[in-house]
DNA sequence: TCTAGGGGTTCCAGCAACTGGAAGGTCAAG
DNA sequence: CTTGACCTTCCAGTTGCTGGAACCCCTAGA
């Protein structure tokens, strides 16, 4: 399969794909005219990086996540301590966020936000 | 002040403030022998970044409400818009890490993590 | 007077994970 | 034979810093 054909079936961009053939997430064949050829194992492994990156996984643990997977005698525990540490970045992030929404949310009820430069939330930036 | 001072007061590090600086944000005069001096002026500025961006705002937006803090004939709505522009902005990354942690944290519930193969994590990243 | 240290300066490289664009090769259809 | 859709490589840019090298400045102590 060539990388458009590859790219509609995973969903990637067919730059993205190239990108991860660079950091060796991926090695396709390539023809004789130069082209990449995917095989289904690339289409395979592509669909599952495009899962684990949709998940928010980084490209490293992607790498290790996409070598237990081709691993027979991989530990779930490892996939399991990978996945933890991961739910537990997104769940400091979501945090922060709520954290900021809460600020900013306060701010922006207080403003007015008509013509007049009287403004809360420059206020509440500037330290009152 | 020097830098250091004012990056003890402002609570940002040195090094962010130089790039500030570098990007335009602050402009502080040098003394004779080519250190930055900075005026109080700067240190209000620059706590108003530190603050802003800690609230998440980019550093565009950032530029855009030092120049309206510093505009006496603003109107509050423009400040008002780019804040709510924001608070969309984050709701959204929200909402995305949500889904993201209620897919993981499904997959890791299932998840046995003892010493054998058998993985519903990587199951289901690879698509069942 | 020398030296050590703790400031400061510039400039360059690198991070994550792509994305855009230029310049050009390949291929099938009309 | 040309057109257009593919494909190729390579380089630069994105965001917001951060680290490090190589160097200057200033003060205090031996």
């Amino acid at each position: 399969m060539n990388i458009g054909e590859i790219a509609e079936s995973c969903g990637l961009p067919a730059k993205t794909i190239r990108y991860y053939e660079e950091i060796g997430l991926v090695r396709p064949d390539r023809s004789e005219n130069g082209y990449r050829n995917f095989s289904e194992q690339d289409a395979h492994k592509l669909a599952f990086l495009g899962r684990a990156r949709s998940l928010g996984f980084t490209i490293e643990d992607c790498r290790t996540l996409l070598s237990l997977y081709q691993d027979q005698s991989r530990a779930s525990a490892s996939v399991k301590q990978i996945a933890r540490g991961h739910l537990a970045d997104i769940e400091r992030k979501i945090e922060e966020l709520q954290a900021m929404r809460r600020a900013l949310q306060t701010l922006v009820t207080r403003c007015n936000g008509d013509d007049r430069p009287d403004c809360p939330i420059l206020d509440g930036l500037s330290g009152d």
